[in-house]
DNA sequence: ACTACTATTGATAATGATTCTCAATATCAT
DNA sequence: ATGATATTGAGAATCATTATCAATAGTAGT
């Protein structure tokens, strides 16, 4: 049985085909592992696949719900999709061609916790984007 | 002349009603700073002000332009505009009340350039969001 | 204070991303 | 294969925000 197949199963979602693409789609070993909802339906178009835009909405977010891709929203932008790795990230983006690239920090992370607990909440979850220009772009 | 007659001439807007209102409103001493287009419009509403919701919305994207309000996209939810009193600082939001405080960090700031330095990026801005529960939600 | 020139306003329509509705279809345990 | 149920695609609906446009207000110059 494929790698989606069961990736769906383990979640308790039905394996459709909608949900099979999709999940492959985002699966993709390319440059931008992160896709608007609009991009992966024009994937599923350029594929020749006939599969309606409110389905990739509603997949994406059941994806979300079962925590099989995590959701972002860059700037003011539409949301944009990504698999859920498993390892935490925070990301760069480029103002001028849009470049999306991930980092780690790990005295960025500590510091959170820290500010959180210093002002008494209990932190559950953060986003940290930063905005400028790529190595290509700033010339 | 008064404060935000003076505000509104130095960044070249007409004094208007409905602009010298608005500022009113944002330069507020209250519990909340942190207003979205709806709340300023109810505001003005209770004040019997017959201002239109369009003309809350323009006004706010004047001020943003004009540097005197910042615009922020926290959660997915709408614009929250709050005054730009010059000092840059991030926010932590709680996910149960809406409690909205603010925080500044030389370390994060710092690590931040290091990182978009690191990515090869020159950095122009930074979104940094914490959420969690406040001191009084998490009970 | 009056005019004349523009900028601004308020009402309303338009937009665009996302979600909802619902009848037709597909999935899957049996 | 069958039937119970979940999912789909098309299009309508939603909601925040922006655009349009005729009426009105602000302001520089008299
Ligand atoms: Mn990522
Ligand atoms: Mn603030
Ligand atoms: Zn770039
Ligand atoms: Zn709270």
């Amino acid at each position: 049985m494929k790698l989606e197949t069961n990736n769906l199963k383990d979640v308790g979602l039905k394996v459709t085909i909608p949900r099979v693409k999709i999940l492959k789609i985002l699966e993709q070993e390319t440059n931008n592992k992160h896709f608007s909802a609009e991009n992966i339906f024009n994937i599923l178009l350029d594929d020749g696949d006939d599969i309606g835009l409110a389905t990739v909405y509603r997949v994406l977010t059941q994806f979300e719900t079962a925590g099989l891709v995590i959701r972002h929203h860059f700037e003011s932008e539409n949301s944009v999709f990504e698999l859920n790795n498993g390892k935490h990230h925070d990301h760069i983006v480029c103002i001028k061609c849009g470049k999306v690239e991930e980092f780690f920090d790990d005295i960025v992370e500590i510091r959170q916790q820290k500010i959180a607990k210093r002002l008494g909440y209990i932190l559950t979850e953060h986003h940290l984007n930063l905005y400028g220009l790529c190595s290509s772009c700033k010339n």
